[in-house]
DNA sequence: TGTTTTTCCGTAAACGTTTACGAGAACACA
DNA sequence: TGTGTTCTCGTAAACGTTTACGGAAAAACA
């Protein structure tokens, strides 16, 4: 079943290294024998055993995601991450790399899983996903100085890895901008409850704009819940409690918003009418949500095309003749007008 | 960085057999310098190379899911598989295994993937997901001997391994249940266009329920799409357009749900008003919808779990003393009456 | 023809494990 | 004391690759 080099070079007559060699596309192996070499491979259907080349090579071909379950969220999961998964994958490929996503326990920060893949060797760098503010994982691999990339920034590491983000600090300005124009001055803001970094971003960029537009900051509009369905249900009640409650919600994931929907409409209160709301990250979901919401939309797959690209060229083995060099960038978040506004 | 059992081994003044021993909890070595070594390896922070332990083994002490998007949806996910995927990792833990998500490209029925799996040897088993009615994956699985499961029952590769699945045609019987309880005569099914197993299952259950109610089928209440938002969004206008449109409608997933929801909206059709909607695999979705939606709630962590058991079992390296043997599951979905029917 | 260069290929070591085998030491038993 | 048994442990081979090295044959050159 399993077929080795050593059967294919018995079935050729000739050594393994030249089996190995023509197999490679090494220089020193005469083109004719190459092409039998090739040949029997297709017909024994050949293909290089992975543990050993591993072994022997020092690298194992693959780069591990680390899939975490929403915090707090036992029973669901993050739609977001699967057309980034998408474009990380395809570039991957097209460098012969596997990309394995390695699932981590709902509510741990992962470091254990990650210990792991780094101990074990079992990918040759990973990507980390929805970066915290101050994040140990980001430490232990710096300190391990094991090779890796970041959806998403923070500030811990420096900036000795390359990250790509999105710009959600210009996004809260956006998005207070839009509501003010429409003559909005009471604007809540309802964000994930954790050091979730693109969290802090987008309180950063609603409060500068705020300030610009010389609306005082009202902590009784802000909230923090999980970032679920159940997140919003439970924190937008909360807002609406303020003495002088919101004109405008933002909701940080289209998740919130959907709670945050219900819980509005149990009130009586209907989005896009009564209330004017927006979703910083928009997906499928807020474009068939009646009324659709306005939202900022990610260019997800491509965003994972680039970072594939990013951690590539970080990493010696992999970077071309260019050299290994540290890319970060913060792309653009485009808003999506559409009725709940 | 990476210490290997050598080191081990030198530091510890013995032989790297012995290490290799004691780390595995063999009988034949001394209490004393078993301690010894793990207190040594914990010290040293040496964990065992993957490859090279796999090389040796010949077993990689991995699992595979092959995780494949949305067929025809370019820029959403499945958010369904994630709490599948969490029960399934941690049981796999349990034994000391890893599980990998492979990733497909959206469209292909990764077999391509699945081949590269199997071929390189990166896993011991692969766990499949999305059957088919006749399902190529399962052929070429069980022709090529490898060791597999499936979330979903198909009609390829006959009962030879374990498969894990919800009762899609109970559930279409219980729904056409419900609605001709409730008086309905004009019922909708909308399903996934590919022959997705459990599309047809759904159908088959529907069917029989009509005809035991002695409601005639009529092709015009059933339509196929994506199983997305934008599927349930293009079709479900096709079967509103029935000479004698349907007073209720059955979704095979929430995704098609929220798509033919915002379809009836714009019509001036309320759901659960003017309409009864039903979805057959209920998730976070249906309850934070407004009308929160009527639906069969499968219990996805526990069926990775049981997945996980029921593959081990399977196979003769992890069975237990018990002997390897193949299981196969249906599980009920129960219906969670909400406000849209 | 003789010498040098090039082309091609076989040999063998190495990657980090696990494990079959055998041997020395300690012990038990007569 | 002699024989057999039990505990430990070291040795070395093996898993499937890749690759440094060297050498034979062919080609190029004088």
């Amino acid at each position: 079943m399993a077929s080795s080099i050593h059967d294919l070079a018995r079935h050729l007559n000739i050594s393994i290294g030249t089996v190995s060699r023509a197999l490679n596309g090494r220089a020193d192996v005469n083109a004719d024998t190459r092409q039998r070499v090739l040949d029997a491979a297709k017909k024994l259907n050949y293909s290089p055993n992975q543990s050993g080349r591993s072994l022997r090579r020092g690298a194992t071909h693959s780069i591990a995601f680390m899939l975490q379950p929403h915090p707090g969220d036992q029973e669901y999961g993050e739609p977001f991450f699967i057309p980034f998964l998408t474009g990380l994958q395809a570039k991957l490929a097209e460098s012969g790399l596997d990309l394995i996503v390695v699932m981590g326990a709902p509510g741990d920060y992962q470091q254990e899983r990650l210990r792991r893949v780094v101990e074990t060797r079992r990918a040759d760098a990973v990507v980390l996903a929805w970066t915290r503010r101050e994040d140990e994982r980001i430490d232990y691999l710096t300190q391990a100085g094991f090779p890796f990339a970041t959806l998403g920034r923070s500030r811990s590491g420096g900036d000795a890895y390359p990250s790509l983000d999105l710009d959600f600090e210009k996004a809260g300005v956006d998005a207070v901008d839009r509501l003010v124009a429409r003559g909005h001055r009471r604007i809540a803001a309802i964000r994930p409850s954790l050091d979730l970094n693109f969290g802090y971003l987008f309180l950063a960029g609603y409060r500068r704009a705020l300030r610009r537009h010389g609306i005082e900051f009202d902590p009784e509009l802000i909230a923090d819940g999980f970032i679920n369905e159940a997140g919003g249900y439970a924190v937008t009640p909360k807002v609406m409690r303020s003495k002088d409650p919101p004109t405008a919600i933002i909701f940080n994931n289209d998740a919130m918003a959907l709670g945050g929907c219900k819980a509005l409409a149990e009130a009586g209160i209907k989005p896009g009418h009564d209330i004017a709301v927006i979703v910083i990250v928009d997906t499928p979901l807020c474009r068939y949500f009646s009324p659709a919401l306005t939202g900022f939309r990610p260019a997800l797959e491509p965003m994972g095309e680039r970072l594939a690209e990013m951690l590539l060229a970080s990493i010696p083995a992999y970077a071309g003749a260019a050299g290994a060099r540290i890319i970060r960038e913060v792309w653009p978040l485009q808003l999506i007008a559409r009725d709940s506004d």
